[in-house]
DNA sequence: CAACTTCTGTAATAGGTGTTGCATAAAACC
DNA sequence: GGTTTTATGCAACACCTATTACAGAAGTTG
């Protein structure tokens, strides 16, 4: 028998499979992979479909019966199931190690939940219904290490609606980007510490043209929040050598999902003409 | 039926226990609780009794039939893979607007401990030290909403080790940045769902090149992933038109915190050169 | 629009699974 | 050490499960 996973085994056939076949493929990843370990029957209600497409479907995956199916499934959880356990044998000196990554995500996940108690509920709301206006320009920049996010939002609002703009970082230029501003457009600006001197340059030039000003910044404010007209400050601090970005990528995030909603009926047809299907 | 788990329910009979239902206890509980998930037989021939001991065993346990147990296992299994979430879920789901923000936030720490809990902490511990050997090249590559995150790791690891490459996304100009791989250097590959097929190629080309890829993927698993020596599967589903890709961040930003550690002798002199105070 | 191919659910079949009665072996108790 | 009680494995049984043939549905192609 292979050593490849049930779950790369599936991604194999992916182009390959069938209408109903793919609603199994769903059904076990959605649950992966104990509803594999059900018998057929309940598989296959739960992937709503028949019991003989599960049995297709796992003839197709290569096995040579449904009991075949299962026992490479539980041998695949033993292995994995194993693999946290060798740290203890293998490096003992790394017993804190073992536990880096769960805590490092777990503190993360802190981040997210503070973030949310800080930022008022109001003004997320608003700002999402003012980037939902397509008749404002909407600008957007970033720092050194923030840049990236503009350029993540600028990527997913591009799908939703018209009139984005991705400002350059360097001043020389961003000043000839900045001429067309009108009063009520909208600039999302994302700085952290270490803030960006040229990002604030922007910024003022921005508020001289009477542009609304988004500033999603980190919880000490970038001095560009005396030039905001809305205020986002995000949870950044590690205790490391390096602040995180995760929670204001979240909050760049739940802004895309939220512009999206709320501009259904303008994106729908955009994304549906992009992406091709 | 009662909700103790069944361990529990086999620690209470203990002293009950025959001894032939001693060995079929200390068998389950030994690789717990595949063997439970495997048939009668299986069970009875790793626990060396007989098929009859084992239904009797689980009889004592209070379960009605095999099945029924096997049930309660599965259903155990689950409950288990969605505890570490559990923690934060104590709002009220009001997906009104006005907790949208909370909402989606806590439904992306969630996806942050559920990362957690599906990678295995020695498969990224050794993608860490891997990724500390100065003397292995580093190449760093995304797909179409991941590049950017290629782009985070790579300003990073520049800071804290010599040797990385990013990668261009056109096949075409990779094939000529590819052309320096060495058995043994390392690859970063970021992909999720609606896989980038150049990164495919790119993959393809790196993996004859007896480079040791490194996939950061959803949960779907990019078909890189049969090329990948480390797969670091992320969650992202968010049940809306986007998934969410703050996982993947949060694994990265933990990769370059590990990475700092690990390399400090290194990067202390490096990151002090370059930030410049 | 018709003919064809492919897919999918239904229902009958075959095979395996869990179950249980019984004989035997082990242990406990006079 | 004999007798009773309990535990255990074997093997036949009954049930349920996976399997597959078939017919209808859905989608394709000329």
């Amino acid at each position: 028998m292979e050593r490849r996973t049930v779950a790369a085994r599936i991604h194999d056939l992916d182009q390959a499979l069938t209408a109903a076949g793919r609603r199994a493929a769903r059904g076990l990843l959605g649950n992966y992979p104990l509803l594999g370990l059900a018998p057929v029957a309940e598989f296959a209600a739960a992937a709503g479909v028949s019991a003989a497409t599960i049995v297709r479907f796992v003839a197709q995956l290569g096995f040579r019966s449904y009991p075949d199916f299962q026992r490479a499934l539980r041998e695949e959880l033993e292995e994995r199931s194993k693999s946290p356990l060798q740290r203890g044998a293998s490096a003992p000196e790394t017993e804190g190690d073992a536990a880096f990554l769960a805590a490092f995500l777990m503190r993360s996940a802190r981040t997210l939940n503070e973030t949310a108690a800080h930022i008022p509920a109001g003004e997320f709301e608003t700002v999402c219904r003012r980037l939902s206006e397509p008749k404002r320009q909407c600008y957007l920049a970033g720092g050194r290490f923030t840049d990236f996010l503009a350029g993540y939002l600028e990527a997913h609002l591009r799908l939703v609606r018209p009139g984005i703009r991705r400002l350059d970082g360097r001043p020389a230029t961003s000043a000839d980007q900045l001429i067309d501003v009108r009063p009520g457009d909208i600039a999302v600006l994302f700085d952290v510490r270490r803030y960006d001197p040229a990002l604030l340059e922007t910024a003022r030039t921005l508020a001289r043209r009477k542009a609304h000003i988004v500033l999603i910044t980190d919880a000490w404010l970038s001095p560009i929040s005396r030039h905001a007209r809305y205020c986002l400050p995000c949870r950044t601090e590690t205790g490391r050598t390096w602040d995180a970005n995760t929670a204001l990528l979240a909050l760049a995030e739940a802004i895309i999902a939220r512009v999206t909603e709320l501009s259904w009926e303008t994106a729908k047809g955009r994304i549906g003409a992009l992406e091709g299907d």
